[in-house]
DNA sequence: TTGTATGCGTTATCAG
DNA sequence: CTGATAACGCATACAA
């Protein structure tokens, strides 16, 4: 079944045929109806490549992600889709894995796609170096590039992220002020969200007069789904250095203290407190359950998104949006 | 940049850097260095549309699941993603929701572009009687149809799924041996696999002559990511009856039983002992250690994608494939 | 081995 | 309001 076929039937052009299905209002009514009553009855779809072809777009984003089975990205390409979906856009979504040579293969992929947007989710995706980001400049000279969690200020280029350095700032200086001076920080990517946790960190320790902080401050190299790892590395930190707190840049790490603490008889929250990071569904997997900071995750998708269309619709629309972090207290700590 | 553009500036013909392009060998080794050195210089790359409308397909397969952030569908979309990019496949996701009208919507639009196969994960996606199943034989009659973790007997139709009847069956035996009789079995949902899962406990319990185990099988209706409501749903049936083992059709639903157990100062594994379902990442989030069944997920989608390329190259291949699911046996146990 | 000509199914730009 | 007709960029049968 092509338009032909379609406009042969109702006994129109092809040009009509495509206005109705293009919801020209140029169309009387009834010659509307006559065609619609045609494709019904065919059960007629147009092709969508040649409707690419035409239209030079098939309402396609492309969702980029490290890896879509981490909690935190699952949940954000979850909430992407929704609300593209939602919006008559389809999502192709590729796992690019965290090396940045792969990503810019991807990348190119995608473009050939002829997407009409890039969403970029998790911070891992910008670099240190202007080097690192190159690929991002050029692809944004051909569509919108959209930051998840990450922000990079360049034309085409928007951002929505978490405020990451004051929300770890904050949650660093509730432990403070309960009187937890000696306290654990661990974390897993340098990424661009990474760097400003841990330098919020460093702040509240800063503020509040804490010496030698620095020796407490650890990364985890490996996966942190493998809590049980974690838990050793968390087990050979507290050989070294005594602590009566944690606060961890991901669930998962946290969840690997609370483990190594209750392997030993550490009782939680009297003896440690422990704060993470993504308010995940870890957090009431746990006994006690975890305390820590939501990053407003869905508010993020839904501004990511509407940002999109917007750009796509051609206004004007922020450059970059960013949302307050909150620390969500359960039983991890007394505070 | 078009096939022409580059065809002039090569001095051969469109017919001929096309041919280059599609890998053809009957181009001569020379011409084709021209072409290519042409390409690489410009940064060609094929409209993707065209192309599609000449070659009816554009490598890419449809993926749909109720619900990408859901741990064992995340994980499940993730391990095939990764080998359809692997193997020169896009992936198309749309996470559907749970309804079976929505799911009909989203099957048709998916078709509407032109896909080259669609997968359907989890067993969420088929229904009891064959009405429900209609949508599926129509989509089936344009494209190969992919079930992961379910199985429908239909031409072009093809299954991968874990044989849940046995495994759980092998659960249940596990602890009934160990003497323990009054199981609580906690299930969220009527799939397709979920009917299994119940089954293969039920005649478990036959076997070992368990009187009245009917009264200990309860639905816990909601999201299972709720831990905490979980717990509480347990909570409410461990007043009106005891029991000493708990079996749940998800990893989920097992921690809400460990967290009220945990509430109440019941000792896990010598008061209780619970098996879980998946083999998530959750089994190792909580204390003790979450025994759990593995249904090999990612032999699965690895079996599934490898069907599905046979398929499409016009090979014959099996229409089902079931694999084996397995305990893993950690500290909820003692067996 | 290479080139020519045509088809693929739409959209869009013109006239009418 | 409606109808021809020209793009759109590529694949391919057929010629050479």
């Amino acid at each position: 079944m092509t338009i032909y076929d379609i406009s042969k039937k109702a006994g129109v052009s092809i040009a009509t045929v495509s206005r109705v299905l293009n919801g020209s209002d140029k169309v009387r009514p009834s010659t509307r109806k006559k065609v619609l009553d045609i494709i019904e009855k065919y059960e007629y779809t147009p092709n969508a490549f040649a409707r690419g072809m035409g239209l030079h777009s098939l309402k396609t984003i492309g969702i980029l992600c490290a890896d879509s089975s981490d909690l935190f990205l699952a949940k954000a390409v979850y909430f992407l889709e929704q609300e593209l979906q939602a919006n008559g856009y389809e999502s192709i979504l590729c796992c690019t894995g965290y090396n940045l040579d792969i990503k810019k293969n991807y990348v190119d992929l995608i473009l050939s796609k002829k997407v009409d947007g890039i969403i970029l989710v998790g911070s891992n995706f910008i670099g240190t170096d202007e080097e690192e980001n190159q690929y991002i400049k050029e692809a944004s000279a051909q569509i919108p590039i959209m930051l998840l969690n990450a922000a990079f200020d360049y034309p085409n280029v928007y951002s929505t992220l978490c405020d990451d350095y004051a929300a770890m700032s904050e949650a660093a200086s509730a432990m403070l002020n309960a009187g937890i001076r000696d306290i654990l920080y661990l974390y897993n990517s340098d990424s661009y969200s990474g760097q400003k946790k841990l330098k919020g960190f460093k702040a509240a320790m800063e503020r509040h007069g804490v010496d030698g902080y620095e020796k407490l401050i650890y990364c985890y190299d490996g996966p942190p789904q493998r809590v049980r790892d974690v838990a050793k590395f968390v087990e050979s930190i507290a050989r070294e250095t005594p602590f009566r707190g944690v606060i961890a840049a991901e669930d998962e790490l946290a969840i690997g203290a609370i483990k190594n603490a209750q392997n030993h008889g550490v009782r939680i929250p009297e003896d440690l407190s422990v704060i993470g990071y993504n308010n995940s569904m870890l957090t009431c997997c746990c006994t006690p359950e975890l305390t820590s900071v939501d990053n407003r995750l869905e508010s993020q998708t839904h501004q990511l998104v509407q940002t999109l269309l917007g750009v796509l619709s051609g206004e004007e629309m922020p450059k970059q949006s960013v949302f307050s972090g909150k620390l969500i207290k359960r039983g991890t700590t007394l505070f």
